[in-house]
RNA sequence: GCGAGUGUAGCUCAGUUGGUAGAGCAUCACGUUGCCAACGUGAUUGUCGACGGUUCGAAUCCGUUCACUCGCUCCA
């Protein structure tokens, strides 16, 4: 059963008819860069952290969470290095229309790619996104937006660490808002300048790091193949041989999307440099102190960081399928998983005359699954509608409930159905949603 | 940001040499139907991406701008 490879107008298509995604301000005509979450995506989007969440945090001991700001301390940029690493000296070639970064350039007076002389005024691409903390707009109230959610966690780290009684080697994961200038937002949600990450930084001695690594690295793949039910042929895994000025060893998780491959996250080494610079910027001392062997350490990190955004699409992506069912007819169905389907159970009378036992037994659905009650039109329109928006099961409440109590289950990839005992329903879906 | 392309109802699109907008699908109502896009009748929807200009008259011509797609660049 080949099909033909999802496009991303399809996907954007979809997102927008069906409420996944929008664009931000539309009425004024969009806001490049900047996406919105419909009912359907807001539901999904938050399956996903929570998906995650549970897998990061709530099933482990050893890792912590948070929640910090968005906007921190300005030094805390400074001593990132983003303030000064994310600000680019880009120039223009005004022969050959190409852009290079001025510190890359051998001869900053001489394009690379073609020779010519004839460049534009060296200009600073900052990614940071600024603002002003306090009714005084000058450049000593000056504030950034955090341009990712791990500065904090660093910065937070001996407050966690006393708060939660950890030792080393322990976790702190955070979901969140991050921003970024992008020069060119691209390809939908892919890259945006408002988006959310869900970061995780180990903390632990730099003689176990590596060990760590391919630890979290291979908790990392099992979440994708396991949770997300991606395969081989979905995800590939890229290590990095230019490494960033932070980083001992660094590789990508990369999803096979309609525009190409595409990170979905990064799992970094990044060594002692972080807690070095808050240190250093500080004047605080971060060291941990390893009382089993009376030494102070600085803890090494190791990093696993997500797109919310990314993986949402990715999923889409993986999803859509315009399935055949028989001649010149086709449905079609988002295969989402249970677990982060935005509606995961619709409930679904055979007539409206059934509307008020239904909507009962929709209260009761609703409470234990993500649910929707839907009565119009004919029972096939609206197993369609659930198909399109990757709804994994459809409870039909029909003439018999009120006699057997019992309900059809359909199945939404096999389109098969299931009679069940509304006293067993709650169990039967939970089995076949969280397993 | 630079270059190229695109922009008409929620979606997909039509709109002839400038004469103030249509189709299919979707949505909603009523009837019908009783488990996979039925059918019938009726209804809703657009300042033709936005602003400005030329013209008696602009969706159609010109300018600017915004957004999207592709390339350069960058990254979670």
């Amino acid at each position: 059963m080949s099909k033909e490879p999802v496009q991303m107008e399809q996907i954007v298509s979809l997102c927008k008819r069906r409420g996944f995604i929008f664009q931000s301000s539309e009425i004024y005509g969009g806001y490049n860069g900047f996406w919105d979450y419909g009912p359907y995506g807001v539901r999904m989007k938050r399956a996903i952290e929570q998906l995650w969440w549970n897998f990061m945090v709530e099933t482990r001991t050893n890792v912590e969470g948070l929640d910090s700001t968005v906007i921190c301390h300005p030094k805390v940029w400074k001593a990132s290095g983003h303030i000064d690493q994310f600000s680019d000296e880009m120039t223009d070639c005004k022969d050959c229309k190409n852009r290079h970064r001025v510190d890359q350039m051998e001869d900053p007076t001489t394009c690379p790619a073609c020779g010519s002389k004839n460049l534009t005024e060296p200009r600073e691409f900052n990614l940071m996104m600024k603002t002003y903390v306090g009714p005084i707009f000058d450049e000593d109230h000056v504030a950034y937006l955090r341009a990712e959610t791990c500065q904090p966690i660093f910065v937070d780290f001996h407050q966690v660490r006393v708060a939660s009684r950890q030792k080393l080697p322990f976790g702190i994961a955070q979901i969140g808002k991050a921003f970024r200038n992008e020069i060119t937002p691209r390809n939908f949600t892919f890259r945006s300048r408002e988006f959310s990450q869900m970061e995780m930084e180990f903390f632990c001695e730099d003689e176990n790091a590596m060990e760590w690594y391919e630890y979290w690295r291979d908790q990392r793949l099992k979440y994708y193949s396991e949770e997300l039910q991606f395969t081989a042929d979905d995800i590939r895994t890229h290590d990095h041989d230019k490494l960033a000025h932070y980083a001992k060893a660094a590789m990508d998780i990369e999803f096979k999307f309609p525009f190409g491959w595409g990170e979905l996250e990064g799992i970094h080494h990044r060594g002692t440099w972080d807690m070095d610079q808050h240190q250093e910027f500080s004047g605080q001392d971060l060291q941990y102190m390893d009382h089993d062997n009376q030494r102070k350490v600085t803890p090494t990190v190791i990093e696993t960081s997500v797109g919310v955004d990314r993986t949402f699409l990715a999923v889409l992506c993986k999803a859509y399928d315009d399935e055949e069912i028989k001649e010149g007819e086709s449905r079609l169905v988002l295969r989402i998983p249970a677990k982060i389907a935005p509606v995961q159970a619709a409930v679904l009378p055979l007539s409206k005359k059934l509307s008020e036992p239904a909507e009962k037994l929709f209260a009761d659905v609703g409470k234990y699954f993500r649910s929707e009650f839907d009565v119009t039109g004919s029972i096939g329109k609206r197993y369609r509608r659930q198909d399109e928006i990757g709804t994994p099961f459809c409870i039909t409440y029909d003439f018999d409930s009120a006699e057997d109590d019992a309900v059809t289950v359909r199945n939404r990839d096999t389109m098969e159905q299931d009679r069940v005992n509304v006293t067993e329903l709650r169990a039967y879906l939970d089995k076949k949603i969280n397993g």
